[in-house]
DNA sequence: TGCGACTATGTCCTTTTCGACATATTCTAT
DNA sequence: ATAGAATATGTCGAAAAGGACATAGTCGCA
């Protein structure tokens, strides 16, 4: 966001923040959902490389369809363990992993 | 192993493997396996960079002690989501905790 | 338009994981 | 050698997360 819209915005009596800020998450809190995220991401991009439906990855990783849909989902009650193994399962490899990690500096750097 | 030796163990009766086929993990577990102890790894690494005590580090991380012990000794009763918020409140850079996981395929392919 | 495959959401009960505490053990510097 | 800090190990009640099941909602396609 521009810095001029936001002075407009304070003037109007708008609170500008980022989403971060908003939720109320501290930094590390922050950083610990953005990887949730990026691994999501990747589930989904992988599972469907594999052509796996729901049902067919959660048997790969003896869960349920439902977890499988929660998990791309984002639902709170998912755990990055259960992330990490419908990861491995989805067929990422492990360059893939790491890089859903590390991308976000990488590109940074990069541009 | 060179296979010489194996040869020569399996005649005097022994049978030689991983320790993945010893332990009876898939290959799947085994990666989550490798996964761990690569974040694990990172941790010791980054607790020591930062200079700071399990205690300190526990803090930081609104946990005991003793957990912060137990995931630096690969303790079962430890989840990945523990690890890694200890990786994140240990200073460890986003960069670091990608290469944890895609370091191993990176070396391999380098050397 | 209706049917089958796929995905989403909610709930229940069980298992796992957590923080906390108590207590050992190991390390470091004097 | 010994105190004090740091780390390791065991246990417990509470909280989080898991699988399973039931049930809706979507989507493509015949």
């Amino acid at each position: 966001m521009k810095s001029t819209k936001v002075r407009k915005l304070s003037a109007a009596g708008w609170r500008v923040g980022t989403a971060r800020e908003f939720l109320g998450l501290s930094e590390d809190e922050a950083r610990l959902v953005s990887i949730r995220l990026a691994l999501i991401d990747a589930i989904r991009k992988a599972r469907a490389r594999s052509g796996l439906s729901q049902v067919a990855l959660a048997e790969r990783m003896s869960s349920s369809q439902s977890r499988v849909a929660k998990i791309e989902a984002g639902d709170p009650s998912v755990s990055l363990d259960l992330i990490i193994r419908a990861l491995i399962a989805s067929g990422a490899s492990d360059l893939e992993i790491g890089a859903a990690l590390g991308t976000k500096i990488r590109t940074a750097k990069a541009r």
